[in-house]
DNA sequence: ATGACTGCAAATGTTTTGCAGGTTT
DNA sequence: AAACCTGCAAAACATTTGCAGTCAT
């Protein structure tokens, strides 16, 4: 489901270009491969200011139209734990997930249940509604923290 | 599970004010007013021009500070769908509940399935997590807006 | 009286936009 | 050449904060 190991990100942001008439950048290669080699949820403020480390001539204003546009493309994830800015995730070889995420330490894992997958389609069936995604974040203590919290 | 339909919201807000030697002061019980008649997710702004309409000397800024007490005081959820602005709804009266959201339209509903409820505390337990609570929005067409895109 | 509260305007922090000049097709 | 892109700085947002004056206790 959506998964998408088999061709390059390259290659799917450079059709998705070359599909809306617009044009590839050094500028545009540059942000998805700094992107891609982040794991994890980050925010555009963080991305710039890696992406300005490697390629400092690179504006802040071009990282965010950059991140939208891989949204559009397909490849990077918009999410919101509801912290004041946007954090971005990369799509890329991640199947869909939820997150679960510790209220101490902020760390976030990414997890899936097929059973409540389903369940969130019977539930929006029985109001009638067509599905079409969720977001379901998880708030705890990660087991660190919680045995941190004994002491 | 949370339901709180003893007490009147005032007399919820009075105590939390008192416990916390503050002070209450009429723009403090007006704009809860307001806000408790308000069914629905509303955002701080629309609650600022709604109290504006009938108190029009109070501030913006207040109706901000407000909203944090009340959510401080039990009274108020900060919802966030991923649009650029929190929205708040009210507690009192409603126990937890998620949400079904129409993309086209924009409606909420809420809802609440304790199958899926026990299977994240099953979710969170199988990653050695403590889980505190949650956030799950479904988002699709309403029967409505699939009628509507049938034409 | 004291300490909290208010409205305003200014400040903040994130994201967007206008523009003049540079690049890709 | 044409259309698109870029970096910059300014603008636009939602939200917060500093302040001088006002009000609840």
């Amino acid at each position: 489901m959506g998964q998408d190991t088999g061709r390059p990100a390259g290659d799917i942001f450079h059709d998705f270009i070359a599909a809306k008439g617009f044009k590839m950048t050094s500028q545009r290669m540059h942000i998805l491969d700094v992107f891609l080699k982040k794991e994890g949820h980050l925010s555009p403020e963080e991305l710039y200011s890696t992406v300005k480390t490697k390629y400092p001539s690179i504006g802040r204003a071009t990282v965010y139209r950059v991140l939208k546009l891989l949204k559009e493309a397909g490849l990077a994830n918009q999410v919101d734990f509801g912290d004041g800015y946007s954090r971005y995730e990369h799509k890329y070889g991640h199947a869909h997930h939820d997150h679960l995420i510790c209220v101490s330490c902020g760390k976030a894992i990414e997890v899936v249940d097929e059973e409540i997958e389903k369940l969130q389609e019977k539930l929006a069936a029985r109001y009638g509604f067509a599905l079409e995604g969720h977001k379901m974040d998880l708030f705890g203590l990660c087991p660190a923290c919680l045995q941190k919290k004994k002491s």
